[in-house]
DNA sequence: TATAATACCTGAAACGTTTCAAAGATATTT
DNA sequence: AAATATCTTTGAAACGTTTCAGGTATTATA
C-alpha cells in the first residue's frame, strides 16, 4: 500500500506538497508538480478518498433511500438522480427500505454514521407516520415523490391532481360523458389526489356521481376486476379513467372480455407512463411522469443546501405531469 | 459533535472500552457496557464510520457498476444484490457506467480509492473491449452478465444458448416447422448465443435455412420491421422466435397489421420475460431470466472471496431460464 | 545591494476510530 | 495468605489524509 508518504520522499518534497498536488492547487511549482505525478505513476498511488474525508469532514457521499429498488416506477428517478449527483461528484449510497419503517429508519441511522452529506428520500407510505427525527438531522435531507404532513424539509413530488384533472377534461372535452375512475387504495395519498382531480374536473361538468368510483389497489388484476364490475353495474360508460396504467391494463383486458373496443366503444385513460404503455394494442393515452426530471430537482435542492444555503426557506416543487395522447383514447373528428 | 473520547470520559472509562461496547466484544463488564451504553444515548452519539473504516482498513461498501440504472433489465438484477449484501451488512455505491468504457474505467478507479471491499461490474459491451486492468486491482471483482474473453475473475452469466434451445425445441415439439428468428444486433454475444441455441434445435431436427434469419437489434421498432420483413419474404410461417421481448412485441403489431392471429395463425416465442409480457394479449411465451437470482449469485461469490478465499479456483455459473408457458404459442390438442 | 513583498514549501497536529501490549483487578488454586 | 491464572481495562500508536502557521526561496522595489 502506498501512502502519501511514500510520495514525498520519494520525489523529495513535503507531504503537504503531495496533497496540494493531488488537489490541484495552483501554489505548487511546475517543476516539484511534474516530478510527483511522476512518482505517483510510477508508484502507482491511489489517493485514500477514506482519509481525507476524515480529515475534510466531507466524503462527497449522498444516501438515497427508495421502498424498492426494482420498481420500474422508481429506476428512471433513479437515473435523474445518478447523472445530476454525478455531474457534480457525489457518489451514491443506494439503499433499499423495503416499504419498511423501521427498516427506513434503520438506513437513515446508518447513513448517518457513515457520514454522508446528505440524503435523499423517497419515503415510505404509511398513514401514522411520524418522521419528525428527521429535523434533528445535521445533514440536509430532500424529500421525493411523497409529502409527508408537518416535515420541514425540501421536498418534490408529482402534481397527482394536475394530472388527473387534466385527463379527466381532456376526455370530458372529447365528447365524454360517463366516466368512471378506477381505483386506487383508500389509503394512497397519490390516488387520493388523483381522485380529487377527475372528481373536480366530473363536478365542473356536472357528470359527477357517486356511482361512478371504484375501489382496488394499483395492480393489473384490480384494473381488471374493476373494470368488470363497472361494465356490470353501469351501462352508457364511453370512457373510463384509470388512476394507474397498470389498472389501465387491466381493464383493457376486461373491457376485451366484454367484446367491446377500445377506443371505439369505450375510451381509457392511463395514469402514470409505464414504459409499455406506447407498445400496447391500442397504446395507452395516459399522463406521463417525468421521473427523471424529478430525480434531477431534488439533486439540485439537495446539493444547494450542501453547499451551504441552510438558512434558505424550505422549497416544495411539485412537477407536472403531461398529457401523452395515444390510441386508447377516441377523439371525434373536429369540424374545421 | 460527539466523540468515542467525550463517551470515555464521561463514563469514566477508557477509549478503548468503549471501542470493544460500540463493536459488542464479549470482554466488558456488564457494568461499564451499561453505563457506556447509557452515555452514549444521552449524548447521542453516533459512531463513524469513516474513522473506523481508516482503522480496521475495511469499509464495508462494495461497489456496483451497472451500465444504465434504469434499464428495467437491471433493476431485478440490482435487487438481488441489493439483498443480499445488505443481508450480510454491506452498502452499494451504485455507479452507472452509461455504456461508456471510458467512464467504467473511471468509476473503477473512483471505486478503488473509497476503498471499497469489493466490485460487482456488469461491464459495457464492446467488441475491442481490454479488461485486464482488472488483473492488478487488489480487491475481489465479480462480473454480471456479459462474459469478457481471458479475464480470470468470478462470473455469472445467464444461459443464454440453453433458453433458446429450449424455446426453439419447445416450438418445434408443438408442431411448427418454419421458425424464423428476429433479430438481435449483430455484435451482441448474447445474442450470438440465442442464435446458436435456435439454430442447433433448428439443425437437429433439419429445419434449419439460412432465409429464416432476420436482423435488428432489440428494440420494438426493429422487431416490427423484421416481422413485417418475414413475412413479405417468406410463407408458410407457423412460429417465430423472437430473441428478445421487445422484438416480440414489435412482432405481435406487425403480425397484427397483416390481419393475422397469435397463436392460431402464427406462435410467437419470446426472450427475456419483461415485466408486462404476461399481460399482453395474448399474453407471451418466453424465456424468463432469473435476474434476481443471478444477483444473488454475484454476491455470494464476492462475499466468498471478500471472506479471503482468494486462493479458490476461478467460478463461472451459468444460470438456467426458465421457460414460462402462456398464450403466444398455439399447442395442439394432444391425443392421450 | 539591501529590503520588502511574494511565492512556495514544510512538517506537525488533527480528524475519530481500532488495536494491542502491558498493567491492573479479580478469581482460583495451593 | 501467597501464588497463579484469568478476566478487564488502559492508553498510546496507527490508519492516510488535510491544514496551516511558520519558514525559506524567489522576485520586485528602492
Amino acid at each position: 500500500m502506498v501512502t502519501i508518504k511514500d510520495i514525498a520522499r520519494k520525489s523529495g518534497v513535503s507531504v503537504g506538497t503531495v496533497s496540494n498536488v493531488i488537489n490541484n492547487l495552483e501554489s505548487v511549482k511546475i517543476k516539484n508538480k511534474e516530478k510527483v505525478l511522476e512518482v505517483i505513476n510510477s508508484l502507482g498511488y491511489r489517493p485514500n478518498k477514506i482519509a481525507a474525508s476524515l480529515s475534510k469532514k466531507k466524503t462527497m457521499n449522498v444516501g438515497l433511500i427508495v421502498p424498492d429498488v426494482s420498481s420500474p416506477f422508481y429506476s428512471d428517478l433513479i437515473k435523474g438522480i445518478s447523472d445530476a449527483l454525478e455531474i457534480n461528484g457525489y457518489n451514491i449510497f443506494l439503499c433499499e427500505s423495503n416499504n419498511n419503517i423501521q427498516k427506513e429508519e434503520k438506513i437513515i441511522r446508518d447513513l448517518l454514521s457513515m457520514w454522508i452529506d446528505g440524503i435523499i428520500l423517497i419515503p415510505v407510505y404509511s398513514k401514522k407516520r411520524n418522521l419528525h427525527f428527521l429535523e434533528n438531522i445535521e445533514i440536509p435531507v430532500v424529500l421525493v415523490n411523497r409529502e409527508i404532513e408537518g416535515i420541514k424539509k425540501d421536498i418534490v413530488i408529482f402534481d397527482n391532481f394536475g394530472g388527473a384533472f387534466e385527463a379527466t377534461q381532456f376526455l370530458i372535452k372529447n365528447n365524454h360523458k360517463k366516466i368512471p375512475i378506477l381505483g386506487g387504495p383508500e389509503l394512497s395519498k397519490s390516488f387520493e389526489e388523483r381522485f380529487q382531480g377527475w372528481k373536480e374536473a366530473m363536478e365542473e361538468n356536472n357528470l359527477y356521481k357517486d356511482n361512478l368510483i371504484f375501489r382496488g389497489d394499483f395492480s393489473v388484476e384490480a384494473g381488471h376486476k374493476m373494470m368488470l364490475e363497472a361494465l356490470n353495474k353501469a351501462d352508457g360508460i364511453d370512457a373510463v379513467f384509470a388512476s394507474s396504467d397498470l389498472i389501465a391494463l387491466g381493464a383493457l383486458s376486461a373491457i376485451d372480455e366484454y367484446n367491446l373496443k377500445v377506443p371505439d366503444d369505450i375510451s381509457v385513460m392511463g395514469f402514470g407512463d409505464i414504459y409499455l404503455s406506447k407498445f400496447l394494442k391500442p397504446s395507452l393515452t395516459t399522463i406521463r411522469r417525468p421521473f427523471y426530471n424529478i430525480g434531477k430537482t431534488a439533486v439540485s435542492l439537495l446539493l444547494d443546501r450542501i453547499s451551504g444555503n441552510t438558512q434558505k426557506k424550505i422549497t416544495k416543487f411539485i412537477i407536472k405531469g403531461k398529457l401523452e395522447i395515444r390510441d386508447s383514447v377516441k377523439i371525434p373528428d373536429q369540424p374545421e
